[in-house]
DNA sequence: GGAAAAAAACAGACAAGCCGGTATTTTTAG
DNA sequence: CTAAAAATACCGGCTTGTCTGTTTTTTTCC
């Protein structure tokens, strides 16, 4: 039996998280074309952010990038502070979005035994997304205005995160404490990873740290290792 | 029977990563001066990078918390890029050189047995040295210039990294490939902890993390985890 | 039903501020 | 005295936010 939850859809479960201003089918053809819009310059400032960096993404550039004036832009987002609210709640939303999909097209076997999943969360860390969102997280870092709107929305986005992550992975249902352990185990070791994937030139070694990684998860689940783990806390 | 190269001071095998530009003791008194300035500059814009970030750190602000003028700085790095590649190999020097020695103040027990380094690595994430580097590190990722000197020197220092770690764990001295597993596998965990760090609030949970990373080290140190890694490639 | 009014979407120009680099001047050590 | 070190003044370029003007869609009112 599978819960509720996991039967909707996966743009129904997100919802909390989809991009503000979004329009409905019944709405006008002026509001579908300002949502239309709005999407373009999203997607245009995740493109300039995993492009150019956090420094260089420019309100010019994310315009001409989504092929409208900067006028037109400012329009919809008054601040640049305005855009990279959005654009937070929209890299979250897109990673999130993408890798659910993914996961769930695998089969139990490829899940469970393979460890499947793993290697998707590794693709979803190569998409411009994320690579969007890490410069958020590190400009949050040392921009105090910035982190009063990342750091609630990415507990928040932590929260919807976990939850989504026990609707794909059933076998992990009567574990749940491990499987938090888990995620973030693998979370930390797979950014890591990516953090240092270009200077680790080598494909055997960024391999073998995957494996190893992808051999404590199944430790944690069906060994002692994620009890020895939790029983010392 | 500890190998000649450990048997140095840090200082001396670290000498390939040394700042460029430091005077020795029969060095003139302007040529000291010189070198004591430069330091100071290094040092604040470690601070500045790891305050304000990447974008927000200026000339101007390094000069500031140097306690110079803006024209004194430019005297001694001509452009802001001169001054950020020396920057960088600062900070491969203070890390690399603040780890080991902290690392060699560890009894054998500490060492062997209770994984004390790991806890070591993580204490270096938290300073100034590491938050400068992650700029850097992250910025190079979208600027060719800085990526053009920041990944050869990571190159180079990932080199060094490997084989000043051999020194200061000898129980690992006849499993090299092995500890080559473990650091990278170590590396990738606790900087990808470090960089979720603010957004998981509970210190159990970040410990959680950290306790399997040690498990999974021992184990590829003592059991077959390390074999099975390193068949499968 | 249709014209007028309002609102929204879009485009371009302008100004203040900041940053990095250059040139010039002043100070200080040898 | 001279050469390095340090301080000051200045310039060009870029970025953000504001302002004005135009076009298109929606609403209102007769």
């Amino acid at each position: 039996m599978v819960d509720y939850s996991s039967m909707k859809d996966t743009a129904e479960r997100l919802f909390a998280l989809e991009p503000a201003g979004m329009a409905a089918e019944d709405d006008g053809w002026q509001k579908r074309k300002s949502a239309q819009t709005r999407l373009a310059i999203l997607d245009a400032a995740i493109d300039c952010l995993a492009e150019f960096g956090y420094s260089r993404t420019t309100t010019q550039l994310i315009a001409q990038k989504a092929n409208i004036s900067r006028g037109a832009m400012i329009h919809h987002y008054a601040t640049k502070q305005d855009l990279i609210d959005s654009v937070i709640d929209y890299t979250f939303y897109k990673r999130l979005e993408g890798l659910s999909e993914r996961v769930r097209q695998l089969s139990e076997y490829q899940r469970v035994v393979e460890q499947a999943g793993i290697e998707e969360y590794w693709n979803m860390l190569l998409t411009p997304a994320y690579q969007a969102y890490l410069e958020l997280a590190i400009a949050a870092r040392t921009d105090e205005e910035l982190r009063a709107t990342f750091l609630p929305k990415a507990r928040r986005f932590d929260q919807i995160w976990g939850a989504e992550i026990a609707g794909i992975f059933p076998e992990w249902s009567d574990k749940r404490e491990k499987l938090q352990l888990a995620t973030d185990f693998c979370i930390a070791a797979m950014e890591g990873l990516a953090l240092n994937r270009t200077i680790w030139e080598q494909r055997s070694r960024r391999q073998a740290v995957r494996r190893v990684v992808s051999l404590a998860i199944l430790m944690v689940r069906d060994d002692d290792l994620g009890d020895k783990v939790l029983a010392g806390l």
